[in-house]
RNA sequence: GCCGAGGUGGCGAAAUUGGUAUACGCACUAGUCUUAGGAACUAGCGUCGAAAGACAUGCGAGUUCGAGUCUCGCCCUCGGCACCA
């Protein structure tokens, strides 16, 4: 008879052996030091313990210099608003699998987490609550530090960074002290996007589209003299080093960075301008002129007119010679651009001549000088010259005017025809390439090539040359606020604007500042603050009393993870060369442009400033997808009212859409589907998901219900479906726990089911590593569910004497149980320490991601489809890579295969191997 | 208007990249066990059809032995940009 006992882990086979011959068994069975296993799966109470092991053992502290390849992961860090939302839930489930993942596969992961705690809203809750913007930002930390230890989430938390304490801070004022030294940061005057609501000035990006970025409500523009950062200094490099983030970063945010750097490449024309009527007075070197930007030069014989930008310098110099009408109409169109742009309605073209005449430097021609409301005065030089035939906007501005519209590029078979007939009348302006036309010396030329001798002719007789101008502005930082970063700049009567000496750093911002949240700096309101003394002279100064965009915080802070402590630098050069650049970065695609684009600039600096050695500071790119879910509102007063979903009540049809929504009162009500935030009352609070479900099950659903990048619209519905696996492979380890001890025996042999069973184990190790390492997440569940399913199919039980049949199991639940890791960490951990005996977890362990076996994923005998003219029609069962003749003659004699080739002409049989056998019939 | 992504069961979604469409999960139906079950287990579940079978991946064509996948033309949805000369 044989005994069903099995060694304790941590026992050799061999002394297995001898313990069986000395009949000592029981004694090495008591040896195992787990904690007994529930019946149950006590999700709350695994949570808790794995929890605590992780904190006392250190599972997630990583140490440069270590022999494992480095591998940094990082996750966008958290505003600490109050509390989590289910975007943050998914960002930081999404990450954390990748650093199990990786760790498994046997790197040394950086995972880290800060706070990105600088920023307007902790002066809203001063202004509306009266509290300290500091006290409530750290409550707010504390808060949502513990959300996330309850999530389970594998930071290293000893290098937690915090935007608002002044040992980070101290190093944003370094930085700014290095790049104004390299005049990369500098002030001006200048017109700001202007946030009415908010009382705040907003950067471009900020102010995209018209809307602020926060608060959505239109952007007025302001005059204030800011400082700013010199993004454009490195406008080429940003364009250019984007092909090296090729493959790793998403096609769609590569582009949109392209585009929002906007750069384009063209030349710069000198136009003469005279007061018309005044002919013949000067000569043409005496006469002013006027530079306009243009892509195409080619089209400079077809210019009707130049346009000029309400602001444009020139208007004021000339403002003498100026009708009171054409003043008035300027003065009109400056207001209108002042206004909140309507981004919804187009803005019909306007303008005026104003009686100036400029002269075409390539024809002599004479054309009127308009000032336009379509020209902006921040792009290019605030001129443009216009050509209708050949730009939309031109042609439309000069219909709407009845200018003259004359063609200069043609068709190249039409080319001949337009100088023997007069201008073709055009519906449209024509935008292809083509051949030059009127044009005179430059006739027939092919316009492409033509815009580069033109713009060789315009630089060899000076009245040009090439040039690139970007949509891309410098980065205004100045903020009117109280919680950021100030600024390190003392204004001395004497000395001027001085930088602060790096010995005064950190400028620390005062206690406390009286916050209204309007209007000027609250630290203009504190004197012992602004009272100051000159580091030059050590005369009275006054301090910048304005403080950095938040932005700057999150343009480096994942730098200051490689080396938290750091007094003197921002981090030392050799821990950033160490964990530098970031290999995986997951986000919202919200910060497609301005976040990244930002630090991405930071990066170029550090590098020119010796810090780094890289351009790009990030390899790869994970843009996620929002989590949304269905909002309910009321907007007849105007203004949108909220209701949380709890308090409506909702029709639906046969497909689960909303027919109609309607309040507790009544009140029919419109429904959206939307990114879920408090305010909106459509949010879900992970604090209850974890207490209900369990952190595992919440983050293996999250996971689980869509691809990353797909938007994810929170329906709770499905959660069961991850609390039912984790229910089922729980009992299951329960019901072999004691099954489960025993080694494997490269000698034994696997019989039918235990054979099965490995196909699938190891099929499943190859599909769920390629699909964490292509960072897909919702397709290595449904493995592991299928798995754990073929472990119940399988038939095998605990009870069996079979050792294969054993073995076999004791391999698929370990690689279950592993590969788990990643989606649910805690239940991964517990069952794992079931199977070896101890509790010092994967990583105290050195558990590493199963190994697949090529050998033993293969099957002995593969299905394999029978078509006839490619329609399923049967199906054989043959060894792997059988050889086409042998699956040829097995499919027609398939069974029914003769019903449909019966009296027929075979015409061709197709084997496709280990796929099928397509039998095509003719008749 | 321009650019990008995408349309597959009642729902979220799979599909080894041109080779057995609908894996996995949710919901649903029937059954077993139970005093009971919002538990567990078993079976079923694209549409039509009694069955054989036919038809099915937004619509229409095409290439191919074979198309969810490739090509062309439409339709729709969602995101980004929006006078950038």
């Amino acid at each position: 008879m044989q005994a069903k006992v099995y060694p304790a882990p941590g026992i050799s086979l061999r002394n297995w052996i001898v313990a069986l011959q000395s009949d000592k068994i029981a004694l090495f069975r008591i040896v195992r030091s787990v904690t007994p296993m529930d019946e149950k799966y006590f999700a709350k109470k695994i949570e808790a313990k794995w929890q605590k092991i992780w904190a006392e053992t250190g599972a997630f502290e990583a140490e440069a210099g270590d022999d494992r390849p480095k591998f940094y992961q990082l996750e966008m860090l958290p505003y600490p608003s109050g509390n989590l939302h289910m975007g943050h839930v998914r960002n930081y489930s999404v990450g954390d699998a990748v650093a199990w993942y990786k760790r498994l596969k046997g790197y040394n992961v950086l995972h880290p987490i800060g706070w990105d705690s600088f920023g307007q809203p902790a002066e809203d809750a001063a202004v509306k609550r009266g509290v300290n913007p500091r006290d409530w930002t750290e409550e707010n930390i504390n808060v949502m530090r513990g959300q996330l230890e309850r999530l389970g989430l594998s930071y290293d938390w000893r290098r937690q960074m915090y935007a608002h304490r002044s040992e980070y801070y101290k190093f944003d004022q370094w930085f700014f002290l290095k790049m104004y030294e390299k005049g990369l940061a500098y002030k001006r005057m200048t017109q700001v996007n202007w946030c009415e609501t908010d009382q705040a000035t907003l950067s471009n990006e900020q102010a995209s589209g018209g809307l602020c970025w926060r608060c959505g409500n239109p952007v007025t523009k302001k005059d204030l003299e800011q400082w700013f950062l010199k993004t454009t200094a490195y406008a080429d490099e940003l364009v250019d080093s984007l092909d090296d983030l090729e493959g790793g970063w998403e096609q769609n945010v590569i582009k949109r960075q392209r585009d929002w750097i906007g750069r384009s490449r063209g030349a710069y024309v000198d136009f003469k301008i005279r007061v018309s009527g005044q002919t013949g007075r000067l000569s043409l070197d005496q006469l002013d002129s006027v530079r306009v930007f243009t892509t195409r030069i080619d089209t400079i014989y077809g210019v009707n007119s130049i346009v000029l930008a309400a602001e444009h310098p020139i208007i004021d110099k000339y403002r003498s010679s100026l009708s009171p009408s054409a003043i008035a109409k300027i003065e009109a169109m400056k207001d209108e651009k002042l206004k909140p742009a309507d981004h919804e309605a187009e803005i019909e073209k306007d303008g005026i001549d104003i009686g100036l005449r400029a002269i075409n430097p390539f024809s002599s021609e004479e054309v009127p000088v308009w000032v336009g409301n379509y020209v902006m005065m921040e792009y290019g030089t605030g001129a443009v010259m216009s050509v209708p035939a050949h730009d939309e906007r031109d042609f439309e501005f000069a219909k709407k005017f009845g200018l003259p519209i004359r063609q200069v590029i043609s068709e190249p078979h039409l080319a001949h025809e337009h100088h023997t007939m007069q201008a073709l009348a055009l519906e449209d302006p024509y935008l292809a390439p083509g051949v030059l036309v009127h044009s005179d010396y430059w006739n027939g030329r092919e316009n492409e090539r033509a815009k580069e001798e033109m713009t060789r002719h315009a630089e060899a007789h000076g009245f040009g040359e090439a040039g690139t101008t970007y949509r891309l502005r410098d980065w205004g930082i100045s903020r009117q606020r109280y919680w950021g970063s100030p600024i390190p700049i003392l204004y001395c009567e004497k000395c001027g604007t001085v930088p602060e000496s790096y010995e005064n750093l950190p400028v620390k911002l005062p206690v406390d500042a009286p916050i209204t949240g309007t209007g000027e700096s609250p630290l203009a309101k504190v004197p012992e603050f602004y009272e100051a003394e000159c580091p030059k002279c050590d005369g009275p100064a006054r301090r910048e009393t304005d403080t950095m965009d938040t932005f700057v915080d999150s343009s480096w802070y994942f730098f200051r993870y490689t080396d938290p402590g750091n007094e003197v630098l921002p981090f030392s050069p050799d821990a950033a060369a160490y964990w530098t650049p970031v290999d995986q970065y997951i986000g919202g695609d919200d910060h497609a442009v301005m976040h990244l684009i930002y630090t991405r600039f930071w990066a170029k600096v550090m590098r020119d400033l010796g810090l780094v050695k890289f351009d790009e500071p990030v390899k790869r790119l994970l843009t996620q997808g929002m989590v949304v879910g269905e909002t309910f509102f009321d907007d007849t007063s105007g203004k949108r009212v909220y209701y949380p979903a709890s308090e409506v009540t909702v029709e639906r049809d046969e497909k689960g859409k909303i027919t109609a929504a309607r309040s507790r009162d009544g009140v029919e009500l419109k429904y959206a589907i939307e990114r879920m935030s408090k305010s909106k009352g459509n949010g879900v609070d992970p604090d209850e998901m974890v207490e209900i479900y369990g952190a595992d099950a919440s983050r293996m659903f999250v996971l689980f219900a869509a691809p990353v990048d797909n938007e994810l619209v929170w329906n709770e519905a499905g959660i069961e479906g991850a609390v039912r696996f984790l229910q089922r492979l729980w009992r299951f380890v329960y019901r072999w726990q004691e099954a489960l001890q025993i080694e494997a025996d490269p000698a034994v042999e696997f019989g039918g089911p235990a054979k099965k069973l490995r196909q699938k184990t190891h099929q499943t190790i190859q599909r769920i590593d390629q699909s964490l390492d292509t960072l897909q997440f919702n397709t290595p569940v449904a493995a592991l569910m299928e798995l754990l399913n073929a472990l119940h199919e399988s038939g095998i039980e605990p009870e069996t004497d079979d050792a294969g049949d054993l073995i076999a199991v004791r391999e698929a639940v370990t690689s279950v149980v592993l590969m788990l890791a990643p989606f649910a960490p805690h239940t991964a951990e517990e069952l794992y320490s079931i199977i070896v005996g101890n509790e010092k977890g994967m990583m105290g362990n050195g558990a590493r991601f199963p190994v697949f076996d090529d050998k033993a994923s293969r099957a002995d005998e593969i299905e394999i489809a029978v078509q006839v003219n490619g329609k399923l029609r049967s199906r054989i069962f043959a060894p792997p890579d059988s050889d086409s003749g042998v699956l040829e003659r097995m499919a027609l004699s398939a069974d029914k295969i003769s019903e449909y080739t019966g009296g027929k002409e075979i015409a061709r049989v197709i084997v496709v191997p280990n796929r099928l056998v397509n039998i095509v019939v003719k008749g």
